[in-house]
Parts: structure tokens; C-alpha cells; sequence
DNA sequence: TATAGAATTGACGTAAACGTAAAGGGTGCA
DNA sequence: TGCACCCTTTACGTTTACGTCAATTCTATA
């Protein structure tokens, strides 16, 4: 049962069954998204993703690029794995999604806190980091032309 | 063999054999910088520090305290320990300690690089997170008031 | 003397997101 | 037929800076 060849995967021109399926093996979705096989089998073994299987192969569908994307946007923000899930698991294809986007906002404000928090401490460390190597700086200067100085 | 004595230990006026060598055992100096004593005894273990042994009770010195302070200021920067202590190993009470100096000032810049980095990541991430809370905040509105819209 | 308060060493546990073998199947092509 | 790839599962390893017992000892004090 051959779905998707290597080689003909790139120039996917199969109208199969549905209209426009589009799966892709595991190879391919790592090198389009810029992960590596082991961390999409991780995302899948977190529940996070659920690709479809033809035999033992993972087949990926539209639905699992759009999830990956989605994964790949959380952790680039900060959220963990378990926040991506949480959220991602109150979707619900049939309703409004209200609680899904609630809890994301709430979760999200929260993160946005953090990192916020983040950015003044790293903001402090830079201002600490650049004081300290001003004074090393000044040690150095001195050792290397050690005049007459007034400093202890 | 008593050299301080808890509760003695605040008000300390024990002007021993050597003025003032003001020790502390591990309660007293964890209070006094905020870290547990397990922090202590793991940055011994890690020979960052080398306290006076009182039998088995450990006694930090003044030279000890300027070394926490060191290793403290470190980690705020964002060092790790290896770090810390190939820049401390590398102290000579005796010499110019130009050497120490040069290679704080290299890890220092290479750290002062890292920390730019991350400040701009973190930037970012804000401004994705911004957005993407604009957004689920207009789903939700459109959900509390589904009027006539353009919007699919 | 009994109790409460410090200290000690030793050693396993933790978090997060994968990395890195190891051992093995399936397939198209020269 | 056999390489060259692609894929699979299982499972231990990595990193960093400690946290958290556990079992024991020492000491001051009421």
C-alpha cells in the first residue's frame, strides 16, 4: 500500500481518496517544520499529536501541521508541552471553543507575565554584567600602566 | 571547643586570636545571603568553597563570604558554577591576577552576547504572545456578539 | 536529664525536552 | 541480491542546581 513514495513526496501530485489529503511521512514533516524525528515521535508519545498510520508508518494530515504549528508557536512563547496540551485538548471541532479560549487567555497572561519578569532580570543581569566588566576593564588598564593613582 | 555560639553568634564581639576573623558556622551564613545550607555544602562540594572545620562543623571566614558574594553575583549574570569556578580557580592572592581578569573579561562578553540574545528572544516572544492574545480576544468577542460580519 | 535546635554525611529525586544508541523491518533500484 | 534509505520501538542518557529525606551526633539550656 504505497501513499506517499519518497522523491514523489516533494512533487505530491496523489488526489486520492479525499480531495487534497496531503500526507506526509515522518522525514518529510521533520524537514519541513525543522524538528527532528525524535521530537515529533516525543510530541505523539505527549498526546499532542495523533498522526494516522499505514501499518507501522506515520502519515501526517493537514489537521497534525496545523497542531504542530500551534506546539511549535507555544514553545516559542514559553509555554510548556503540558500547557500546549491543556489547551489544545479542550478543542472541539463541533462547538464555540469558548472554554478553549478562555483558558488560553488566562494561561497566556499569565506567560506574558513571566516573561516579562524575564526580560527585567535578564535587563539586570546586562546592566550588573556590563558594571562588573567596566571594572575589570579598569584593572586591567591599571596593571598594564601601573602610573601613579589615587585608588585603592 | 566553643567558637560561636548560637544566639552569641549575632551580637559577635569574640575578639579571638586573629582581630576579627568573624566566623559563622553554615545557619548563620545561609541567612545571612539567602541560600539554604544545602546550596553551602553543594558549593563546597563543587570546591567553590573551603570552609575552617571546627571537628565536622564547618566555619566560613570573611575570605568565604567574599567568595559567596562572587559566586552569588555569578549566577545573577547568568555563569554557571563551572564557570564561576574556572574564573575563581584562577586567583593568586599573591600576583597580578591578569590572567584571572582576561578570561573573566572573555566569559563576560561571550555571556553579555547570550544574555542579548535571550533579551531578544524574549522580546519576541512578547510581541507573538501579544498578538496571538488580540486575537483569541477577538474570537471571543465575535462569540459573546455573533452580529453580521465579514469574518469567516 | 530530657528536649529542642544546629550540624553532619550519604544518597536518591526532580524538572524538560528531547539526544542517542541499539536492533530490526520494509522498499525501490542497479 | 544487496546496497542505500526510510521507517519502527525500546530505553537509557543528558543537563543544572540544588530539594528532600534519613540516620546520626553534638550542644546548650530549662
Amino acid at each position: 500500500m504505497k501513499l506517499v513514495s519518497p522523491g514523489e513526496a516533494a512533487a505530491n501530485t496523489n488526489m486520492s481518496d479525499k480531495a487534497g489529503e496531503d500526507l506526509v511521512r515522518i522525514g518529510e514533516m521533520a524537514k519541513k517544520y525543522g524538528v527532528t524525528l525524535r521530537t515529533l515521535r516525543f510530541y505523539e508519545d505527549k498526546g499532542l499529536l495523533n498522526p494516522q498510520r499505514d501499518g507501522s508508518t506515520r502519515l501526517y494530515t493537514r489537521r497534525d501541521k496545523a497542531r504542530l504549528k500551534l506546539i511549535l508557536l507555544g514553545r516559542k512563547v514559553g509555554f510548556s508541552l503540558r500547557d500546549v496540551k491543556q489547551m489544545m485538548d479542550l478543542y472541539d471541532p463541533t462547538g464555540s471553543n469558548t472554554k478553549q479560549l478562555r483558558l488560553a487567555l488566562d494561561k497566556s497572561e499569565k506567560q506574558l507575565a513571566r516573561l516579562q519578569k524575564q526580560r527585567a532580570l535578564i535587563e539586570e543581569a546586562i546592566n550588573e554584567l556590563s558594571n562588573s566588566m567596566a571594572a575589570v576593564r579598569q584593572m586591567l588598564a591599571e596593571r598594564s600602566a601601573p602610573q601613579a593613582s589615587a585608588a585603592g
